[in-house]
DNA sequence: ATCGTAAATATATTGAAAGTATATCGAACG
DNA sequence: CGTTCGATATACTTTCAATATATTTACGAT
């Protein structure tokens, strides 16, 4: 485990930021939230200088930092990366998947199945069903690379949602499009699974929210 | 310009790890490369942490720092998932790209043309012509998630080709694979902007050694 | 005389450095 | 073979320095 204070107030500031309760353009006063996580001020510049890393944090020359601005464009180009990326990893599960990854598969769905009733209106509980549902799909490609990048872009797609305060609801539907996916991974179908997951994240809200926006871009210079 | 002390020990330390002057495994001494780098402890340690965010460097608890391994499945990994980018934003920029792009695309071809028998074994050359190539077709793609992230990719293909010892020679066939890309994407043709790509990356020597190894993969577990 | 502009100083915030504490690994001894 | 002690390297705190911005003051023009 890691015991880094560092690590504990990166996650934290990713949470709220994740969440929007650092919403975009916000600015991080260094003291306030030393005196609000506790911490001391390194441990605390760290963690912004990681979330810099990322892109989640930008630098105002030395005027402080703000939280990143998140952009209707930015958050289209996002989720379009990350439905090229979750289909390619889905098409790799469908060929290098192992027994092991089965029986992730088959837990998902039978705790999901049983659980969903009870969390109709539980967003958190949904957005962890989801994270869950596409990590397991990424284990199987293994690919350590996919995996991680998924992983920051899924992460920005739950940013995008808090943003634009779109409602997401796990209906039935959702679950047989898993079943769907996980399926095709078992039958070793790359073509079905790359398919299926192309379908999931397209009746997804946030492919919605994109389809309404406009991707224009200047075409001079 | 950033006139961070560690943004300059984090370039500094990701060229020597990228050209495996820090080679994998390499323990980093945090007190050897203060005096080395002429820098303080502060500015080093903050690189450390942002290339352990990176993956290039990996924690040992609290017993120190060493750069990241470099297996060959690892390399191959990597290595498959910026194949798959690269075609992507291939075929993302055929929609995309705008007069701008093209300007630069030509500015490219010609310097590239007129330098390359100047440098038939200047190997960093060879290397910053096919960055230079990679990055304006991202650039056209208009994905900024894209780019950064291939920037990065690039960088692991660099590090293989340095710890692979992989000896590589731009002829003149890469550049009329260059030439095939940028055409396609001109053409706005984008089926053959991505089997453009996907061949230059197929001639490729990182592909000759990742087809030379079998990528297993324990099938229980 | 008043308003505007420019320069200088003061203040606040980030960047760097050094000092302190703590954890981990290894070796030695019981 | 287990436990304890010591060495070493990290993690955190604290302090100091640098820089940018804002405010104030002075000078000039209208």
């Amino acid at each position: 485990m890691s015991k880094r204070k560092s690590d504990e107030a990166y996650g934290e500031l990713r949470s709220r930021i994740m969440m929007a309760i650092l919403p975009p353009n916000a600015v991080l006063d260094e003291r306030r939230l030393t005196e609000d996580l506790g911490l001391g001020r390194t441990p605390l510049r760290e963690a912004v200088l990681r979330l810099e890393q990322e892109g989640l944090v930008v630098s105002m020359g030395r005027r402080g930092y703000v939280v990143a601005s998140a952009t209707p464009a930015d958050m289209i180009r996002a989720y379009e990366l990350r439905r090229e990326l979750e289909c390619f990893t889905a098409g790799l599960a469908a060929e290098r998947r192992n027994a092991g990854d089965l029986e992730k598969f088959d837990a998902f769905l039978a705790r999901v199945a049983a659980e969903m009733d009870a969390h109709v209106d539980d967003l958190l509980w949904q957005l962890a069903a989801d994270e869950e549902f596409h990590r397991i799909v990424a284990d199987a490609s293994d690919n350590r690379f996919a995996q991680q990048y998924l992983a920051f872009l899924f992460g920005l797609s739950v940013r995008s949602l808090y943003v634009a305060r779109i409602p997401i609801t796990l209906v039935q539907e959702e679950i047989d499009n898993y079943r769907s996916v996980l399926t095709a991974i078992r039958m070793r179908d790359a073509a079905a699974a790359r398919a299926a997951m192309a379908r999931h994240l397209t009746i997804n809200p946030m492919q919605v929210m994109a389809d309404s926006l406009s991707g224009t871009r200047p075409q001079a210079g």
